[in-house]
Order: C-alpha cells, then structure tokens, then sequence
DNA sequence: ACTGTAGTTAAAATCGATATTTTGGAAAAA
DNA sequence: TTTTTCCAAAATATCGATTTTAACTACAGT
C-alpha cells in the first residue's frame, strides 16, 4: 500500500510533530503572530492541519527552546516584545559571537574559508533579489552560521542559534532602515576578507558593531504601534 | 464532586505534564538511565504513573532544553557522555560564570549579600548530613544560582542553568574524590567573601578553578566502566 | 452600587484506541 | 556462507473522545 502523501511532506522520516514545530517556529519568528497573544490550539490545528497530539508536542518543545511562554493550565503564549529583553539578547550576542569568531578564527581551515566566500555570494545575491525576502533571510542565517561554524563548541553554537532567533524576532518586526541597511550588508563582505586574512582583532570589532547595528534597527520592534 | 487526589499531588496548577518532565529531568541528571539508552515509552509510562499525552510532552520538553536526544520515528535516546563534550560543556562554564560574576558582583547589593551568606550557610549545614545527598545538591545548586543571580542578563542565567544541568550529568555518575571534594567546598566559602568584598579579579580566578577542579572530578564518568 | 458566589461556557489536559513505522528474524535466492 | 526479501511483532506517532480546569456571567446578599 503506497503512501499517498501529498508531495509538500516529501522529507522521509518527518513527523507531523516536527513538521509543525518548524512551521510554527518559523511563524513565531518571522512575527506572524501578535506578541503577548494568547495562542488558541483549536486554531493552530486548523491552521496547520495537524491533530491535538502532534501540535501540542510541538508547542512543548517551543516553550523549552524560548519562543513561547507556557503556564500551567492556561495554555500558550507568545512571548512580549521588551526593549530590555532585546538589550539583553543584543549584549549576548555580542559577547558570544565574538567568543566563537576568536575560536572559529583559529580554527578554521581552506575548506571553511571556501564555504564562508561560497555563503557571502549566496548573501549578496539574495540582496539583490529582493522580491524573495525568505531567501535572503535564510542566506543571512547561514552566512553567519557558517562564519563561526568551526569554533569547535557545539552548545555555543547552540547558544548563539538559539539567541539569533530570539533577536529576529524582532527585527523582523522593526521598520525596515535602509541606511543602516546598507552599512549591514557592506560589513558581511568585509567579515569575510577580515576572516581570510586572520584579522581577529579587526574582526571582532566589526562584529560587535554589526550586532549593534543590527539592535538598532530591531529596537524598532520596541515601540507601541 | 471533589477532587480526592492523593497528598503528594499537592502543588496547585501542576499539570501531569509538568510533573513528569520535572522528575525525569532529575533523574536524567542523576544519571538513573544508563548514557546512550534508549528510552522505552511504556515502560516510563509505568515508572512516572501517567499517561502517553503528558508523557510525550514532557519527552519533547527535554529533548529541546538537551536532555534527551530525539529521532522522528524512532523515539527518545539519553545522550551519550564523551570526554570531548564535558570540555566544551566545562570550558563554556567558565566563560559564561566569569561573565556572569563580574556583572553580578556590579549590580549585587545588600540583599544579595544576605542571601548569599544564607546560600552558603545552607550548604556547609548540608555537607555534614553526609546521609542526604539530594539535600546537598539543591543546596549547592542554590549557591551558585544565588552567586550569579544579580547579573542581570536573564539568558545568561539561562544558558548557564541549563550548562549546569548538562555538567551534572557527568560529575553526579562520577565517582566520589574526597580530596578534590575537600577542595571544592572550601572555595565556596572563599567566594563568598571575595563576592563581600568585591575582588572581581581573584573571584574570577577563583571560581574559573573552582569550575576546573569539578571537571577533573566529572572526567571520571567518561571511563569506560 | 459593590462584593462575593454559584452556575455556565470555553479551553486545556488527559485518556483509550488506532494507524504507521521501525525492527528483528526467518525463509528464499545468490 | 552471504545477501536479499518478506513477514510478524513491537514501538512510535496520531486521532477522537472524555475529563478536568479556568474564565466568564448572572445573581443574591449586604
């Protein structure tokens, strides 16, 4: 008896659990939802067409990973929008991200700095695209998943991911600033030669200025519409 | 109609749920399942007394927060242990503390002073009732969590309690080394009063050996048995 | 009018049963 | 003997229905 899926569930081994947890990860990140809201799960079911069971599971691990709030007998919520918690996520991305660029520097071999020029390419092509904003977005994303991919500590890593999601929450949400925009783009290109050249300190500077940059335009979110 | 649930189900606005993920998550901590294990859903449903839905919640709970490892289709495994990991785990630890302690050493006031006096005091009562080690661990827990507190970075504490959590893990299923162990309580007490005084530098210094120290003793649960 | 209380409704949490997938092993083919 | 295929058993994942809890409203008492 052949499976007659339709063929949008092509990935094997997929559950309708992580499906929706990657869906609504997504969602949640990409401001789909009103911050603070109260989620209503007979919604969510409908809207990603999944069963109670699979949904609820994947709402659990959303609340252990951060981006939602649960409360025992009340259900779900979408975490509020504070200038504070950015400034906090915002500092710690700064620190951290510079931890792992220090370690990723060092070591980093060819076959990284090939996958780094090979992802700021992808970068700046999505750019100019710009009807396509999730692929730009998801460019972004690897360009500096790569960049400090071979720092050697996995839960770092993790950290980061964990926190860099946390941030585009809001600067998805922010006003876009095509000023800023522009310096932003410009410093990816220049991570990368700072990278192949070892310039650590260099390096880190641009970096931390990035992410301040970038907590600039976010702080947009922060502000009652 | 009213509710004759037994006495232990005190705690109000406890669902199922929440229960089992809190005593699985400590008996994944104390290393009551053997490390690379695969989890048999019924015969955890017996152990905790519950149900699959709240079961399967509290699975997906700890597979995200990394304390279970989870593979569509084929269920739950405990992570395996490996000297490599402790070291990142280890080494992340010091960096994430020191941070966390200088700032907290900044913002600590009065009432921080208190309680961590309080905190330490808890814990030196608690070595000497050798009989009861879950009474220490909370105590310790509490110290360090006390010690940091004031930093005022919400996911830094984060990070940190749950490095904590993965660091546990490996230092409570390795065995016992009185000398080291004579070492490490004694430090909590230097702490304290370089924290009074507010000697960042030596506290640093002191709490990055403190942290060293502990991951000598937790290498020993990385032999293989 | 205000406060507290019982009753009603809606939602969350949980249970029992079903469907789907993996796993282990035996039989068949090379 | 080794490899492959197929089938049965076990386990995971999911669904539908029930139970429990919280939120809301109307009402009685002060």
């Amino acid at each position: 008896m052949i499976n007659s899926q339709p063929a949008e569930v092509a990935a094997s081994g997929e559950t309708a659990a992580s499906q929706v947890f990657s869906a609504l990860k997504q969602d949640l990140i990409r401001g789909r939802f009103a911050a603070g809201e109260k989620l209503a799960i007979s919604a969510l079911k409908e809207r990603y067409e999944v069963g109670l069971s699979p949904l609820r599971e994947a709402l659990n691990r959303l609340a252990a990973y951060g981006l939602l709030e649960q409360h025992n007998q009340r259900g779900f919520r979408v975490p509020p929008l504070s200038a504070e918690e950015l400034e906090d996520i915002s500092r710690l991305r700064m620190q951290l991200e510079c931890m792992a660029l220090t370690q990723a520097f060092q070591e980093g071999d060819a076959e990284w700095e090939s996958q780094l020029l090979a992802a700021s390419h992808r970068l700046s092509r999505a750019n100019k695209a710009q009807g396509e904003i999730e692929q730009w977005e998801q460019a972004h994303q690897r360009f500096h998943r790569t960049l400090l991919a071979p720092c050697g500590s996995h839960w770092l890593l993790r950290f980061i991911e964990q926190l860099h999601d946390q941030f585009d929450r809001y600067r998805r949400l922010a006003p876009g600033n095509p000023e800023i925009r522009e310096r932003l783009d410009a410093q990816h290109g220049e991570l990368v030669e700072l990278a192949l050249d070892r310039r650590i300190h260099d390096a880190r500077y641009l970096l931390e200025d990035h992410i301040r940059q970038s907590w600039e335009v976010a702080k947009g979110a922060c502000e009652q519409g």
